[in-house]
DNA sequence: TAACGGCCTGTAGTTACTACAGGGTCAAGC
DNA sequence: GCTTGACCCTGTAGTAACTACAGGCCGTTA
């Protein structure tokens, strides 16, 4: 199958398909006469493969560890916990960090209608004082839950 | 005050105060004789405001819409707040999909012990069989909670 | 005079693609 | 025979927000 129906077959785009190519993450394909890439049901695993390592959220050093892990399975389990507790480690941590941001920022959103009454945006007002050397009261907020 | 000196004094790079002067976020300062940076107490300010929407996840384009209400605060309060309401909800978006990642992640963990004892790493498996075209049973979790 | 730290400009690298520019290939329609 | 259109090719540049040089100047100290 031409590089088109792959994109098509394994949603993805076809400038996708190439870069994983150049990438050294899916196989090089056989050529056709006039120079088109060629590509069999094989590629068309590798690629689900890789679409499904990256809809995971995993990086693509971390699927090319993984296809490199595929040759010996059974010398490998070890490193792939591994590998995917990372993971999960670090998705954590950017879920914690992206809360306290969410806090800090329904704060200031709060500070809008506080002192709107001044007809004074509380907002711009809460930035600037942090920015002035204050000590500011949406980082100042209490980390735990 | 020279480039070295702010950076100091903002905790952050040289090389990142460049980079702010070029797109714009940072006033250009004067410039010494031979040709140094010169900047004054105002460019911490605004440095200080700078990192602050930063490290609240803002991006570079919403510092530069702020910094340009900070000129009319009146006139932009209802600007301000769309802002940072979207703000909040890109956030939110990015939290909710983060944690049904870690479930997913989690759920293709656990495959590796269950089928230990088959001296296969039941994460590579999982993840082949996905590409294979079975339903994979980590994308088949449910998104509620 | 040489070494050192700091500063300058300009360019390239990072992630995982995306979007062209400029050109070749092939089948269908006039 | 010619054109149109869809598809393919390579190679390069763009995205966000920096980071990391290369290559060179400035100023002080040993």
């Amino acid at each position: 199958m031409r590089i088109g129906e792959l994109a098509k077959q394994g949603d993805c785009d076809v400038e996708t398909l190439r870069f994983y190519e150049r990438e050294g993450l899916l196989d090089a394909p056989a050529r056709e006469a006039n120079g088109y890439r060629s590509y069999t049901e094989m590629h068309l695993v590798q690629l689900k493969f890789i679409r499904h390592c990256r809809s995971l959220g995993m990086g693509l050093p971390e699927v090319r560890s993984l296809r490199s892990f595929q040759a010996s399975p059974e010398l490998a389990c070890g490193e792939i916990d591994q590998l995917v507790d990372g993971q999960i480690a670090r998705i954590h941590q950017q879920i914690e960090s992206l809360r306290l941001l969410e806090k800090q920022l329904h704060f200031l959103r709060d500070t809008c209608h506080a002192s709107r009454k001044a007809s004074e945006c509380g907002i711009l007002r809460t930035l600037a004082q942090a920015a002035e050397g204050e000590a500011c009261s949406c980082h100042a907020l209490p980390v735990a839950e």
